[in-house]
DNA sequence: GATAGTTACTTGCTAGAGCAACAATTGCCA
DNA sequence: TGGCAATTGTTGCTCTAGCAAGTAACTATC
């Protein structure tokens, strides 16, 4: 290949602010009347870039070191953070902000691997009780450490204090209003 | 259900910040020790959950109005700022940071609605040229003004100019290093 | 000029996630 | 009490995405 014409490549950047940018895909055509500075752009793409990267790798770790994807560990997280370390199949869809059905198949893989077992609810023949077991204690405990270290790397140590403030105030502006009521915690009845 | 005991509900908040937040999924246990405040924890499961959730709907909403993914937009995107409306499979997927053999099959999908064509590289008998059909452009033109309105409406407007730059200088600092050296724009050789 | 190695795609298979349809309970209310 | 609506899970299908293997074409080296 390597045409002879190295063309000239086209300023796709004035919106998109070079590839490494430009992957998070969402390219907006010109609009030079209203306000979309670059630092407009790599606030948006990067955002979307920045997590999706950081997912793809701790992602990619997890899987590695635990044999665990993050939605894995992220429901043996909250059954570890549960007094009895068990939850409702419902429950535990809500907390991920997952369908009841991708839920349900993981729990599948989670029992399969014995790091958690599912028995009837006492009060609800309908609902099913998801509980840790011992060994999933011990494994959600070593990925969460591996988790930690990888956030604290990645993320956590490249910012500053006054960065890491106004990205929680504006996230927490974001997760506000359009997503509906934030639940009062422990509103969840774990049956 | 609703059990009588509305057993207290335990507190994953130290670290996890409510259920809005705790669906970023990552769990990371108790780590009292080290530097862990609520502000980084909101910051990064935050970054996670913001960007998931702008996706998804953006997702949903070009989908509703144009029939297109964010994938296929982005495509389109990159191929309505190109000269002759034309690239490479390969120079798309590194544009896009999808995997070659996704941009095939997307392209496939574009080539069926005709937003799109291949034909081959007059110079490199193994490439293949992917062309912005004239209907290809008038799409992705409608989307990108959807797409630009979303990202106002639900991301811009709603942070201030102090916010949009520290959150480009954040992402850009953590794009910067890890992910490799960003190859100089217009590197591509569009054959 | 043959041969080895690289590059550019394509295709098959797998994993993660959602929606829709279904079954089994539960709860409400007339 | 009997029936109907709502809730809880499970299963089938589909979509996106990636990896791995395979093919075709180009490049370089002997």
């Amino acid at each position: 290949m390597e045409d002879a014409t190295t063309q000239d490549p086209v300023d796709e950047r004035t919106v998109c602010l070079g590839p490494v940018v430009s992957r998070a895909g969402f390219m907006m055509g010109d609009h030079p009347g209203r306000e979309w500075s670059d630092e407009h752009a790599m606030a948006w793409e990067g955002l979307l870039e920045v997590a999706r990267r950081l997912r793809r790798e701790a992602e990619a770790l997890l899987e590695r070191q635990h044999g665990l994807s993050v939605s894995m560990l992220g429901i043996l997280g909250r059954l570890v953070s549960t007094p009895d370390h068990t939850l409702r199949l419902t429950d535990l869809a809500d907390a991920m902000g997952l369908s009841l059905s991708r839920i349900s198949r993981v729990i599948n893989l989670l029992e399969e691997r014995d790091l958690v077992d599912r028995h009837a609810c006492p009060n609800d023949g309908r609902a099913v009780h998801i509980r840790l077991t011992p060994t999933g204690l011990d494994r959600a405990g070593a990925a969460q450490e591996t988790t930690f270290q990888f956030v604290h790397r990645e993320f956590a140590d490249r910012l500053s204090d006054e960065e890491i403030q106004v990205l929680a105030t504006v996230f927490s502006r974001l997760l506000g209003s359009p997503a509906g009521p934030p639940r009062p915690i422990g509103a969840d009845d774990t049956c």
